[in-house]
DNA sequence: TATGTATTCTGTAGTAACTACAGGTTCAAG
DNA sequence: CTTGAACCTGTAGTTACTACAGAATACATA
């Protein structure tokens, strides 16, 4: 059996703060949690780990919809095998332009890193880089 | 010289909504426009290429001050070059940390659907993949 | 030139995703 | 048995939009 855990021990390991937590359960993006006597919520490392994808992929711009469609590849929802492919494939798409847009960046702020150890004051031509035409 | 644009246009070519934009130019990430006779807003190809550069990092996970501390880069403001190296290198790490987690992500995406087209209903444990102890 | 329709203007209100209290209860260490 | 930390619910504030409302301007065409 794994070991249960207060809300406080969660947020910690999580890196997600209390508040937020609770609001993800009004939300539904988290499920309710048992609770103790008194209706303290205790959770285990499961929640750990959803929680923190849940995290992640804010801090990587999906939004709470997206991670829900995401998530409801893994709770067992009643998807057909075809449902499943297209809502995968979908957002491996967009994961792969993420990605790529990402690369430019870290290609373009590394070599202003470069430019700059050198001493340089670089002229950061940085979104012509990135984005321009 | 190149073309004047208007709001509508901007929003259009840059894929950012009209009030969206007004909310930047009021948020101070956007530098007030030029206007014509009647305080029609005139913008020109320079804006297209921040905007879309803002919209993309905003998919991508970052803030308004992040991006606007990227934007300050190019904004020629006064800074050293220890500090320009010091925002950049920042900024580059946070974008390598972003590329692993959704490479992760596009790994596990895609042998969920592999398996999904042989007809497999995965069991996707796509969390414990991604992000399990 | 008149007129209708599209575009823009300012300003305010609503939404999504948090974040920060306030005021009260519970737990646990000394 | 007290006292402080952790937790509870509920509400209000913040960030980053998004959606009107109501008025002015521009532009096409009859």
């Amino acid at each position: 059996m794994t070991k249960s855990l207060p809300i406080g021990e969660l947020a910690r390991q999580s890196d997600v703060n209390i508040e937020t937590i609770r609001f993800y359960e009004k939300q539904g993006i988290l499920p309710n949690p048992a609770r103790t006597e008194s209706g303290r919520r205790i959770y285990d490392q499961d929640d750990v780990k959803r929680l923190s994808f849940i995290h992640r992929c804010r801090g990587l711009g999906f939004s709470l919809k997206e991670i829900e469609s995401l998530l409801s590849l893994v709770d067992a929802g009643d998807y057909t095998c075809k449902e499943v492919r297209e809502i995968t494939a979908s957002h491996a798409q967009d994961v792969k332009q993420k990605i790529s847009a990402l690369q430019k960046m870290e290609t373009v702020l590394e070599a202003m890193v470069e430019r700059c150890g050198k001493g340089d004051v670089p002229e950061c031509p940085i979104i012509e880089e990135l984005f321009g035409s």
